[in-house]
Order: structure tokens, then sequence, then C-alpha cells
DNA sequence: CCGTATTTGTCCGTATGTATG
DNA sequence: ACATACATACGGACAAATACG
């Protein structure tokens, strides 16, 4: 059956590869298909019921987001992050997250600053009441309320790009989890310095957020220890 | 001539699609192909000897890398940088050098260090006799030594697609041309911290050093007031 | 506004390389 | 080690959209 992305493609006709680019990127983020796993392009092709041409082309676009890796004459495999490379990625979003927060700082109104107040209120209500199903999602719009409202598109791009590598990052839940509580003073402190309008110490209150969180990442390695997956190299 | 490949094929047989995009990024580098120009397929085909196919997968990289733009139905397009663009990618730049000046300042050896040392007295010397063809390099590679040894791929790997961005970014040379000396009182406070094993003021130290930067590339601007391409947008 | 030329988008056939028995 | 099966890599042809006169 062919009709998924014809579904789609009456919505906004764009060019296949797009279509599939995007299709591919969500079954990749939905773990329809999971890291190291191989993926077949006769499959897709059959699946989407289009010919290999633009499936090669969304691959290759894929791939120069991380998230697929292309093996030359052996195939595109989805890329699977090791403990090693989420502490990198989550030391370089820590750096991206710190500039977005000095930006806020400079340039956020008083009502989107208001706004922001409100969102910690709520976050910490849910904090109380240990309802994490409440909490999660506030958490995730905090955070893209800060990347969004940095004014600056490059930093968000890179930034997303970040989060949707460390979704392929298996043991993430052992992360996000970690310090309900903790996490919510580390916010006060953030939202304090926009308000103050002290691009400073909002740089250092955000970036040191996510570096708690790689914290918590590499004391869950040395709990842990990760199995490093051995491929052997092509000569 | 479709010898431009095969020589290069000879050194190392991989996907033309690779070899393609190597080059392609090679000539928009070299300014072979300029902003704002079109990518004709056929062309490129032609003159590399190939089918359009490899040339295809090869633009869908590029894309993704933002060197070229991909208007549906209209053709690819390499990316012209507004200033105020070229802004923002000097602020997230920045971010990510503040961020490999830390992790300098936490790892680097003792022989790695004195190293930065010498090469921050060749600057000196360089600049003390306004010797600018001399000093460059150096900078250049003083920069690419920080990033290196910071041990965090992904920070190299997205510091790397900025530096390429501002190379489409015509008004540069406004840029790298002012503050020799000053550049140079930066360069020794960034080489003390990491000396110092001080993170946190190896961060600020090399942030500042590249948003500075930025600064001389925003009163360029309103020096010199740029000329936006007004585009029409397919409705 | 219409017809033509050019270019992009897509499909399919074939060759080449890789994995497996 | 060899042959077979299978997947990728590439080329070429057709269809559709855009640009131009």
């Amino acid at each position: 059956m062919s009709s998924v992305l014809e579904n789609v493609a009456l919505i906004k006709s764009r060019s296949l590869a797009l279509l599939i680019e995007a299709e591919v990127e969500r079954m990749i983020m939905a773990g329809e298909i999971a890291p190291g796993d191989r993926i077949n392009e006769n499959q897709l092709a059959l699946r989407f019921g289009t010919s290999r041409g633009p499936i090669r082309e969304a691959l290759r676009a894929l791939e120069a987001g991380g998230l697929v890796e292309l093996k030359p004459n052996r195939g595109v495999f989805v890329r699977s992050i090791s403990v090693a490379e989420a502490c990198d990625i989550y030391a370089v979003r820590a750096a991206l997250f710190g500039l977005a927060g000095r930006l806020c700082a400079e340039r956020l109104t008083a009502e989107q600053i208001a706004d922001l107040k409100r969102q910690i209120v709520a976050m910490e209500t849910a904090a109380k009441k240990k309802d994490f199903d409440a909490y999660y999602p506030l958490n995730l719009g905090l955070h893209e309320f800060i990347i969004d409202h940095s004014g600056n598109v490059v930093l968000a791009s890179h930034y997303r790009d970040l989060v949707k590598l460390l979704h392929l990052f298996r043991t993430r839940s052992l992360v996000q989890g970690g310090g309900l509580a903790i996490s919510n003073n580390e916010h006060h402190e953030m939202v304090e310095a926009i308000a103050a309008r002290d691009g400073e110490r909002a740089h250092r209150a955000h970036f040191d957020h996510v570096m708690r969180a790689r914290e918590r990442l590499v004391s869950a390695e040395h709990f842990n220890p990760v199995d490093i997956k051995t491929e052997k190299v092509s000569p």
C-alpha cells in the first residue's frame, strides 16, 4: 500500500524526496526503525510506492543531520549514539542553550518574561504533586520557549538537530527522569537571571542546567557500563 | 573534460556522490560558484562525466550543511548569507568556541599548553611587524588547535559547518582584518585561562573573543548598510 | 495569454559490489 | 574458496513543471 505518502502529498505537493525525508525521520524518531538497523532502499520504495531515486536523495539529506550513516556499497544505517557521544552532544547542547539564555535576557519583552514566570509556577505545582505526566510537557515547552525566543534561527536549528540525535540514545530515560525538584531550582535561577536582564548570569545558569543533566548521564554510565558495539571497519 | 573527478577517484575509490559533494563544496568555497547562483545539474553532470543521479544526491547532502538551498521545481542555489544571519552564526560560533576553551582548560596536557604559548609568541612577533601574511595562518591554526583539542567531535563538526557558512558571507573581509593587536590581547587571556586550568574563565575568554569579532561585524553593518536581495516567493 | 525550450523530478534497467551458503 | 543471491551504484529515458519569448 502506497497511501502513506499520498495522503501527505495531498496536503502539500512538494518533492517526493522531501516527503520521504520527513517520513523516514518520523519513523526513526518513533522508533519504528531502531538504531543500528539497516535501511533497505527497495523496501522503502515499495512501501512508499516510488522508485529508489527519491529514496536515495532523502537518505543523503538525513545523513547530514546525523540520523543515519552512509556506508558506501553497503547501505545506510540508523545511527546509534554511544554514551561518550551523548556526553559530547550534551555539552554542545549546553553551550547553545547557554547562549539562548543570554540572548533571552537581552531581548525578551516584559510580557514574555511574565509568561516564563507563569510556566515556572505551573512546573512547581506539578513538581510538588510529583505529577510527572504534567511536568514533562511543561519542561519541554520551557526549553522550546527559550530556544525560540532567543531570536537566533541558526542556534535554534543546531539545537534541534542535537535534540533529534539524542533521541537515538537509548539510555536517555535514565537521565530525563532524574531530579524533578532539583531541575526546578535550576529553572528558577534561569528565569530570575533573565528577569534581571543579566546576560552573563543567564548564560551560566542555562549552561549549567544542561551540564547537570550531562553529569547525571556520566554517573549513569559509571553505574551501568555500556556495551560498546564493536563494528568491523572496512579496510 | 571529465578528468576532474577521475583523478580523485583513482586516489580513493568511493561513491561518486561523495566525490561530487566534496568537489562542489570546494568550488563553492573557492568562489568558483558565487552565492545566489543557480547550480545546473546537467552542466555538472557534463563537467564530471556522470549522470545526474549522483549529482542530485551530492546536492541534497550539501543542502543539509546549509551551503546550498533547494527550491522545489526550480533548482538548487548557492546560499547567500545576509549580515543578520552572519551575526547569528557568529554568536553560535562564539558559544561553541567558548565551550572548546573550557574543555581545553580541563583536559590539555602541559605539553599542549606549552605548544599554545609558543603559537601566541609567534603571533605576537607577527603582529608587531604588522606581517599580516604570517599572522593570518597562525591565527587560523590557533583556532583549529583549540577546536581539535577540545576532544569533542560533535562540537568540532558543528563549528566547522559554521565556518564554512561564513565563507559565503561576502563582507567578511571587513571583519577579519579588523584589530590585529587587539585580537592578540584576547588570545593572551584565552591561553592564560587555559594554562590556569580555569574552565569558567577560559569559557568566557573564548566566547568574548568571537563575540568581539561579531561586534565589529555589527558596526560594519551600521556603517555600510547592506542591500537585501528581494526575491519572489512562490505562492 | 499561449507555445516552446530548458530544467527539474521521477522511474527503470543494468552493472558492480557485498554478504552468505 | 566459489558460486549464488541480493543490495547498492550508476546511467539513461520519460514526464512534469518552470521560464522565456
